[in-house]
Order: C-alpha cells, then sequence, then structure tokens
DNA sequence: AATGATTGCGAACACGTGTACGCAGAAATT
DNA sequence: AATTTCTGCGTACACGTGTTCGCAATCATT
C-alpha cells in the first residue's frame, strides 16, 4: 500500500492541506509545523502520485513520440536526443512505434490524446492532409509538432531541406560522369526526387521515369529495387537511395549479383547513420543533422505547449553531402566524427 | 475543451452514471436509453479520460522500459518487440534512456513509480544488489521484469546464456588456432568472463589478466581499448568483445592501424545485430534471440502484474555462434536473414 | 487600546472516472 | 391479490491531488 498526503495528516495531527502546502513549498504555513510534515513524508518515503496530480492540473508531464520504425538507425538516434532534451525538461516520453502503418499511426496518436500527454511529436508522418486524426489535432490545437511535414497542411515541424540533400547526392553523381542515375524512392520521398530532377535538368540530363524505384521501408524492399534496377535494358551506373538504410539493401542485392561498388554501380544514401562509414564500401552519403532535429522538435512543442494558440514554428535545416568511398569519388573526410 | 461524461449525461437527460453504464457496456440499463447515449458519444467525439480512468482503478495500462541507450542497435531490436507486445496487449511504453548511468537508471525507475505504470522492464540493469531504488521495488511487490540479471537478488528475469555464448565464441577462435585472446570487456561482462575462462581452462591455455581489457560503452571506448591490445608486448592474435558494438570501435582502431581482419587480427562479436554482416569484414558473432527477449519480457510483466506475489518468472534463453569473415573461418551460413 | 493587516490553518470544491448500494416501478411468482 | 424477483436508474462515495475561500489568532499600526 502507497503513502498518501492523508496518511501524513493524519501521522501529523494536521489537515491533508497543510501537508499538501508543506510538500509543495508553499507560504501561509509555520516553519515548525512544514519541518514536523517534511521529516514525516521523508520517514514514510512519501511519493506523490503522478496520476492523481495529473488529473487536477490538467498537465501530464508526458509527450507522446510517434515515429516508424525504431530499428532504423536514423530513427533510433533522434528518439535518442528527444528523450534527452525530454527529460531534461522534465518531461517523459511515451513512444508509439506504427511500422510505417498508417493506421497504426491514427491509433497511436489517438491513444496518446487519450492518455492526454500533453504534446506529440510525430517523426516521419504517415498520414496526409486529408487524415481525420491530424486534422483534429489541428482543430482542438492540441500541441504537435511534425518530423518532416505533411503536404498540404500549416503545421509546426522541424524539418531538413531534403530536396537540397538530394539535389547535392545526385549532382555529386553526375559530377563523377553518371548520366543514367536510379532512384530508390522507398515509399514517399517526393521532396528527394524534386532535388534529384533539378540536378538533372541543371546538368542537361533528361528525367526518366522509369529510373525511378518505389519500394517498402525494409532492407529487403530496398534490395528489391536494387534487383529491377540491374534487371533494366539500358543499366544505370549509379543509384541515389532514400536513406541508407535502404541503400544497405541495395548493397546486400549488389554483393549477391556478384558487382563490386562503387566500380560496377555507384552508390550514394542519405541520413549518415552512424555505421555509414563502417559498411563493406564506405557509404557515401547526405549528413542530416539528428541531434538539432531531436532537440528542436522538444523545444518547439514545449513552446507550443505553454501558448498552444501560436503560428506554427517552422525550422529548416541543412544536410550536408559527406563523401566517402560508395561513390567513386575521393573521400574528402576521413570522417570518424561520431560516439 | 475536452467532452466528459457529465456533459454527456445532461444533454441525453439522465445522470453520469448511466452514461458509464452504457459506455462500458455493463448490464442495468435499457437498450433504448443505451443507444441514445451511445449516439450522442459518438456524435460528440467522446473520448473517455485515461488519466481519471487510471486514478480510479489504479491501473494506467502503461509499462515502463528502462534502456541504457537506444541507439545500440541490440538495445533498439529488443525495444522494437517489446513495444510490439505490449501494444498487443494493450499497454502504452514509457521509454527512459539512462545513458549507462547508474544514477539516471535511479531516477528513471523512481519517475515511473511516481507515475504509477504497472510495472516496469530494465533492460540490462546497472544497478546492484544494494541499489536502494531496485530493492524497493523488489519490497514492494512492484511488478518488474529485468532483461540480464542482478548479482546476488532473486528476481523474474528474462536472459541469455551470456557465459555459453562466450564460451562457444572463444572456443571457435581456439579451435582456429588462436592461442592469445583478448577480451574487450566493457563496464560489465562477468559472466562473458566465466565462459571466456572456461573455454581456455578446457583447451589447456593459461588465463592471462592483462588480456582482460576494461572500457566503456561508446565506439570510441573500443577503439581505445583496442588501442592497449595493439600495444601490447606479446600482441595477441585474435579479439573477443563484449558486444557488436564495441567490436565496430575494434574495426575502426584496427583499421587506423592498418590491420587487416582476419588476417592480422581475427575478431567475434556479441548479439549478432542487424548491421553485423553488413560491415566492412562481415562479422563473426554470438546471436542472441532479440524477439524472443523482448516478447518474453513484456509477458512475464503481464503475468506478474496479474499476480505480483508469484515467485519469479525466470528464463535463460540460449545464444547461437554465427560464423562469418572476422574470425577467419569459412562462413557457414551466408546470413541474409534479418527484414 | 482599538483597528487593520498578516499568519496559520481547515472546509469545501474541483479534476473525470468507477462502483456499491438504495429505491422506485414492472414483471414474475405464489 | 399479495409477495417476491428483476429492471432501470440515481445517490453517495472513492481514487489522490490542487486551489479558492473563510475564519480564527496573532502581529503591526495608529
Amino acid at each position: 500500500m502507497t503513502i498518501t498526503m492523508q496518511q501524513i495528516a493524519e501521522k501529523t495531527g494536521v489537515s491533508r492541506i497543510t501537508v499538501s502546502r508543506a510538500l509543495n513549498n508553499r507560504s501561509r504555513i509555520s516553519q515548525e509545523t512544514r519541518r514536523k510534515i517534511l521529516k514525516e513524508a521523508r520517514r514514510l518515503n512519501y511519493r506523490p502520485n503522478a496520476v492523481a496530480k495529473a488529473l487536477a492540473m490538467k498537465k501530464t508531464h508526458t509527450i507522446g513520440l510517434v515515429v516508424p520504425d525504431i530499428t532504423n538507425p536514423f530513427v533510433a538516434e533522434i528518439t535518442k536526443h528527444v528523450e534527452d532534451r525530454a527529460a531534461v525538461g522534465d518531461y517523459s516520453l511515451i513512444m508509439c512505434v506504427t511500422n510505417n502503418s498508417l493506421k497504426k499511426e491514427d491509433a497511436s496518436i489517438r491513444s496518446l490524446m487519450d492518455r492526454r500527454v500533453d504534446g506529440i511529436i510525430i517523426n516521419h508522418p504517415q498520414s496526409n492532409a486529408q487524415s481525420q486524426c491530424i486534422r483534429q489535432l489541428k482543430q482542438e490545437k492540441f500541441p504537435f509538432v511534425l518530423i518532416g511535414t505533411i503536404d498540404g497542411m500549416e503545421t509546426d515541424y522541424v524539418m531538413v531541406d531534403l530536396a537540397e540533400g538530394a539535389y547535392q547526392a545526385v549532382s555529386h553523381l553526375i559530377r563523377q560522369g553518371h548520366k543514367r542515375i536510379a532512384y530508390v524512392r522507398g515509399g514517399n520521398g517526393r521532396l528527394r526526387l524534386m532535388g534529384y530532377k533539378k540536378a538533372l535538368a541543371e546538368h542537361g540530363l533528361g528525367f526518366d521515369e522509369e529510373l525511378v524505384v518505389r519500394c517498402g521501408p525494409g532492407l529487403k524492399d530496398g534490395a528489391e529495387a536494387a534487383g529491377k534496377i540491374l534487371a533494366m535494358q539500358d543499366r544505370p551506373t549509379a543509384i541515389f537511395a532514400l536513406n541508407d538504410f535502404l541503400a544497405m539493401g541495395v548493397m546486400d542485392a549488389l554483393k549477391a549479383a556478384n558487382l563490386n561498388v562503387p566500380e560496377d554501380m555507384a552508390l550514394v544514401g542519405f541520413d549518415d547513420v552512424l555505421l555509414a562509414s563502417r559498411l563493406s564500401v564506405p557509404l557515401t552519403t547526405i549528413a542530416q543533422p539528428m541531434e538539432q532535429i531531436g532537440k528542436l522538435a522538444v523545444e518547439i512543442l514545449m513552446k507550443k505547449i505553454e501558448k498552444p494558440t501560436h503560428e506554427p514554428w517552422q525550422v529548416m535545416l541543412k544536410p550536408q553531402l559527406v563523401i566517402r568511398e560508395s561513390c567513386g569519388a575521393k573521400s574528402q573526410q576521413s570522417s570518424q566524427e561520431n560516439t
């Protein structure tokens, strides 16, 4: 049985209210009784019931985090920083994993709302602007921040200029002499597609719809996409992958086909995951500032929790090309950076 | 402003209690009024307040998960399965990251208790048997399950026979002809040390204390440990690392020293992380059944939540040697297994 | 010394829900 | 027709906390 204020009150011969005052360091109480109460609370090892407090204060000191897949190192790293920043701000984190399912994302958000979390961070939302759930969040002015964006919806967000990143990646491949560059697009990848197209256009290369291959989010999906690319009649000489995770899948497929990177096929990823530099062929990729993303998401959310009606805070961060070996260029930086 | 039962009651002209009965599908209510109430609840988009419910029922439908480092792929994978199984059982997950700090672990557990989670899973506990916090958990019969164990404390747990795994790993290295095998022990690694010693003893090799190198949990720590090993006068020819993560650090250092794996130095890891097979030199390692670990931890916890006084459930799982290239033996399985 | 301000405390209500009980009226039993 | 059971609903209390009052007693002010 756990200790309540009532019990401390009875032991010390005062009312529960007075106990509350002592514990919350309020005024209108004598030093004497305060000391007596604190001593007794300490002796009984009293711990306030956060649930009751949450109900009374209409504040749970909890934020929800919705992620597509925690085993994706990019997601994991951001999650780490989110948790870290939240802990500093005295918030706990309820984490929901959606496995890239829109349905689960909806259910997760609903559950978080029911739990009355103070705010929600949605990492890589699956939802679109028609999504009932997100619209409700917005309409009720429930504090939430996206990592990424939802097309056609004005929200708080922190994101990375993905189009710019893709532009850099593809431009770099073009500078290496590649003319047919496939794009393993994954499920979404619309913004990167824009950068991809822009790079092609600027260098006078035509856009070939066939070179854009859609696929699921798993390693196997990446391998499968690579298989399709290898089977093309006029086989591309380079592949740009939606993210490092898919790039690894592509590598698997290339290896299985006995092709070498970058000689037989150049490859560029996206994210600069901790392990990108440690793969069999160190991966050229686009680095995203994961720590900043995580921290900013929490900080914006905290602002929004304080002022739910404030107009959206929106942060756009810059990605950066990291040249290693998988693209065929000489490595510019030894990049042994991360912990 | 959110909808409450009271408001539905007023709209439909009944008491709040009747609303409760209708929503919870209780008896002692006419079909007529039930339908009327449900209709109104639907219209108003009523969502029960989980905080209030938790207070009344003394049940939060939430479990706490304490992990040392979510960016460690091994931890992330287990976390995924924990979340998954918890979601199926209609539990939400509050995640706390300790960064391998005992102090933070304590604070996390305290916070979870304050929040009245229904139970706690502690992945790789830092605490020892003297830890005040854990002892309190146990004394109060607060449901908790360890992934791993705490020496000298009888608790519920699911763990892998780490000694057996280490035994397999080191035995394998010995079979490859290695006689001086270093052990990058990391911070804890006591059980693996037993397996390490057993393998040496069984093959008539002496134990050399110097070959056991302690270090922190990060990639850099692994590299540092490798540096010490390389500096030894009678340099070892093989390294057994506490886990794949540290093994990657070791690889970094070897590469920096221009040494090849496995020719100049054989290497075996532990965990069989998703990426072990994709490193520059595919890593021989000890596979742990991560999905089983995560699921069982939740299932045991759920049992414990139902019967807090039941004697501890304890599960010991078997690890498995996965031979790739870093040990110098021929790969037995192509191991393209994981998703 | 009479008045006003301040201090120390408790009563009462609020937060949103679940549940044991009581009490009418209707239905079923004698 | 009188009694018992059952149905449908509301009253009252509980969960553990925060907060607004009001009321004495004490202190400071004139």
